[in-house]
RNA sequence: GCGGGCGUGGCGGAACGGUAGACGCGCGGGACUUAGGAUCCCGUGGGUUCGUCCCGUGGGGGUUCGAAUCCCUCCGCCCGCACCA
């Protein structure tokens, strides 16, 4: 027997064999279901991390498991190479962010190979190169034509550290910090590229097609943030006696009688026009002290509301008050219409206002049987009757909001409105290492679209990309200066690149033909593979990444290009792995847990069952270098079982070797039930309890017919998980080449099924004794022999029994009467 | 504040409303060894009158023949959003 098992020498050996007869190379058509089975694309940091391997290990033994279930598996690898840390590396170690970026491609691409993973690497991406970008660029072209890419000056984020505006998106907390960087954002105001997302807001909020976590679903759900209400016009009568609209958006419709006073957002344009010129130096240092505001950390969110009052004053529709105009800064510019009616007895941030500043209060609902105090201790929001509400007085609080929105429509003073917190997707970056945005300004002609023909435009790589706080590309005169496709005269190039999220909302269709030439993909190609069946990732991109490639797949599904809805219909998201100590893994803590350095140590096949064994595949945990041990022993167990010489020849024991059976059958039907349900950690337990069991009985039941297929059965389910043990072993066993391409072991439910089980006895529910019967035994039998049963007996003391309840298989339980005492008690 | 998730031995965790603690780690005992941090066997929730019964799944209450599981409530932890009108 050859021991102890050297994993380093057998998965060098299988990992070339393996790629030497492309095994895993996936072919374009098959008679087989076919299975879209994709991870998400790691970026090349520079080291694969134990981060990586514990989102691609499980997803490699579930894609393996796909195909041994018969399925014409896609399992594909790229890199998503354009990005900020490459630039930020450049700068600081003077290194070009192509080269950098493509050395650790190099090193990556080596390490995940370490893993023994099914990839098939003959459709590798990496994003960088022209041969993908180009088609980003196509996009942003066919985007722009149908009026999903637009330019607009707007007031962006803007990080200060990392030097470029950001996406909404990327902007995180309270205190609005950079999702990259953590340093807090500022506002500017840009010129930028936007993506119309908003446009597909109502379709991002069906989930129907799909089956994602709802966690992911829940914060897609939230950031859309769709609120129904109304629009509802005001007149505000300016100082020099003129009357403007004065546009508000409300949920509360059924309470503008109640409004009292209006608010204006710091950056409204009618702030000007509306305030008193007496009132104008306090409202212009409130308006600048508010910007610089948002320009510090806006921290706490329960400061005081603070405000200045215009000067001015509108007309409440509803009832013909003359209501102050304010300006404050808890009103947001970005939201709704930047201006709200303030109904200070209803809502309890214009109530804090209202009392701050001395605004009356009346109140329009009153609660069911009752009336609030005077003075109002708090805005009331809960139900109510309608009341100081003219016509509609009466009227209950949820039907009162149809009713005067039917009412503002009528007269004309507003209508009904749905208001989406989604902004669209800013997709413009003032920085050198990413997609360059293929427009072109030229003097006579405008903004103009760079000709297909001329794509991809190449981001030169003789760029100097210090960064300046805008775009590098505007310094590299020979990119900037151009030709005018339309006109021919001198014109300038955009300068700014693509957000990196542009690259990753497509890149599970280029892996279907990654070199197509003629297109963005092969459209054929594409609707056989399409869409993906299997997504796995982190769930830190669920309103980033997940949003936009589901925004991306509609708006080419649109576009004609594709024909589905939905790019991924299952999401699964693992959990984080973290130290020992249970904290982030980071350098500085000192906590990392390095895979060469445990694949060096245990092998790869160790590595991956321990990351599958360790904790539910959805909940992460701290990494452990004990438990890994574990699994080690157990993966050592296996191979014993497997190489050591077999025992003497001998009459087998037919009891014992129908019970293996009977457990290999069970032991099956498990194990596949898990992986269906990535539960690999209670399948290797299965497994690991199986093979103990096999320890057993080896030396009565090796070389019997039940033995063979015990052990061909968990070298079969072990494949998925230790692909190259299980390799080896299946060559040892006298299995045809390769045991990756074997059909996953099947069960006969009839063996499956336990002939005797374990019934439970309970007498008012508490266990008193277990007998071992047959699963089917009939009731009238299972009573008797429980009621025979000397354990039994002792409890029943001679009351009376008052019902038996009978799960056969699982439990009886013996019901009595209660005593005297405990009837009273 | 709103939304989502979670709370089980010394530890990681199992458990269609039906034997709580599978599997693994650790620990205790033993075997084999020159040796072992290798391997194998036995034990391992707490209490106990120990071939017994009692108590145990964050606390309290409820539904049920039966609750870790369902409902209510309180406590604690994690994640997301956060002045969104």
């Amino acid at each position: 027997m050859d021991r102890p098992y050297d994993p380093k020498a057998t998965e060098a050996k299988w990992q070339e064999r393996w790629e030497r007869d492309g095994l895993y190379r996936t072919p374009d058509r098959s008679d087989r279901p076919k299975f879209y089975f994709l991870t998400m694309y790691p970026y090349p940091s520079g080291d694969l991390h134990i981060g990586h391997w514990y989102a691609m290990a499980p997803s490699d033994a579930a894609a393996r498991y796909r195909r041994m279930r018969g399925y014409n598996v896609l399992f594909p690898i790229g890199f998503d190479a354009f990005g900020l840390p490459a630039e930020n590396a450049a700068i600081k170690h003077g290194i070009h962010p192509k080269t950098w970026t493509l050395q650790n491609i190099d090193r990556m691409r080596r390490q995940l190979r370490s893993m023994g993973a099914m990839f098939d690497w003959s459709r590798e991406i990496v994003t960088c190169e022209p041969e993908y970008y180009k088609w980003n660029q196509w996009f942003f072209l066919k985007f722009y034509e149908a009026g999903l890419a637009y330019r607009a000056l707007a007031p962006v984020d803007w990080c200060p550290n990392c030097n470029t505006t950001l996406a909404r998106e990327q902007v995180v907390g309270a205190d609005r910090r950079c999702e990259r960087c953590d340093t807090a954002v500022i506002k500017k105001d840009l010129e930028q590229w936007f993506f119309r997302i908003t446009k597909y807001a109502d379709e991002l909020l069906d989930f129907s097609g799909i089956d994602w976590p709802e966690r992911i679903v829940t914060m897609q759900r939230n950031w859309i943030g769709r609120s129904e209400g109304a629009q509802v016009t005001f007149i505000a009568h300016a100082p020099d006696g003129s009357s403007h609209r004065l546009e508000v958006f409300t949920t509360r419709p059924d309470t503008l009688w109640g409004a009292t006073f209006m608010v204006l957002a710091p950056e409204h344009p009618l702030v000007p026009v509306l305030t008193a010129p007496e009132r104008r130096a306090e409202v212009e240092a409130y308006a600048y002290q508010a910007r610089r505001q948002s320009e510090i950390d806006r921290l706490s969110t329960e400061r005081e509301k603070t405000g200045v009052f215009l000067g001015s004053y509108a007309t409440n529709p509803a009832n013909g008050e003359r209501i102050p105009i304010w300006v404050a800064d808890y009103v947001l510019m970005g939201y709704g219409t930047g201006a709200i009616m303030g109904v200070p007895a209803h809502d309890q941030r214009d109530f804090e206002f209202a009392r701050r500043y001395g605004l009356p209060t009346p109140v329009v609902i009153q609660p069911p049987g009752g009336t609030l105090p005077e003075p109002l201790p708090a805005a009331y929001d809960g139900p109510g009757r309608m009341v100081n509400s003219g016509p509609l007085d009466g009227t209950p609080v949820p039907e009162g909001i149809p009713q005067v929105i039917r009412w503002l429509e009528e007269t004309g003073r507003g209508r009904r409105a749905v208001n989406y917190r989604l902004r669209d997707w800013l997709i413009s970056r003032q920085r050198y290492w990413g997609t360059p945005i293929p427009i072109v300004y030229c003097e006579r002609c405008g903004t103009v679209p760079v000709p297909y023909e001329e794509l991809p435009v190449l981001l030169p790589e003789d760029v100097d990309f210090m960064p300046t706080g805008e775009s590098p590309l505007k310094y590299h005169e020979g990119f900037r200066r151009t030709r005018c496709p339309r006109c021919q005269g001198p014109a300038e190039r955009e300068t700014d690149t693509m957000d990196t999220f542009v690259d990753s909302s497509w890149y599970q269709y280029r892996y279907i033909t990654p070199h197509h030439q003629e297109g963005p993909f092969g459209s054929e190609e594409v609707h056989y593979w399409c869409p993906v069946d299997q997504y796995t990732g982190g769930a830190e991109h669920a309103v980033m990444h997940l949003l936009y490639t589901r925004f991306f797949t509609k708006a080419l599904a649109d576009l004609g290009l594709l024909r589905f809805r939905e790019p991924m219909l299952r999401l699964f998201n693992q959990g984080v792995i973290l130290g020992e100590d249970g904290e982030r893994m980071s350098k500085s803590r000192g906590n990392v847990a390095d895979p060469d350095e445990q694949v060096a140590k245990y092998g790869a096949d160790v590595v991956r069952a321990y990351l599958m064994f360790m904790r539910p595949w959805d909940e992460g945990g701290p990494w452990s270098s004990r438990d890994i041990e574990g699994v080690a022993r157990f993966l050592r167990r296996v191979w014993d079982l497997v190489t050591a010489p077999p025992p003497p020849p001998q009459e087998v024991p037919e009891d014992e070797a129908l019970e293996l059976r009977r457990r290999t059958h069970r032991t099956v039907r498990k194990v596949t039930e898990d992986f269906e349900r990535f539960g690999f950690n209670t399948a290797i337990a299965a497994l690991m309890e199986f093979a103990n069991h096999l320890v057993r009985v080896r030396q009565t039941l090796a070389g019997s017919a039940a033995w063979e297929e015990a052990v061909r059965a968990l070298v079969l389910m072990l494949a998925p998980v230790t692909p190259h043990l299980a390799e080896e072993l299946w060559e040892r066993l006298g299995g045809p080449y390769s045991v990756h391409t074997q059909p996953w072991p099947t069960y006969d439910p009839e063996l499956a099924r336990a002939p005797d089980v374990t019934l439970v006895v309970q007498v008012d529910g508490r266990v008193r004794d277990r007998l071992t019967v047959p699963a089917d035994l009939p009731e009238a039998e299972a009573r008797a022999l429980a009621l025979a049963s000397p354990r039994v007996r002792q409890h029943l003391d001679g009351r009376v029994v008052r019902d038996v309840v009978y799960v056969p298989g699982k439990v009886l339980n013996i019901v009595l009467e209660p005593t005297p005492a405990e009837a009273k008690g």
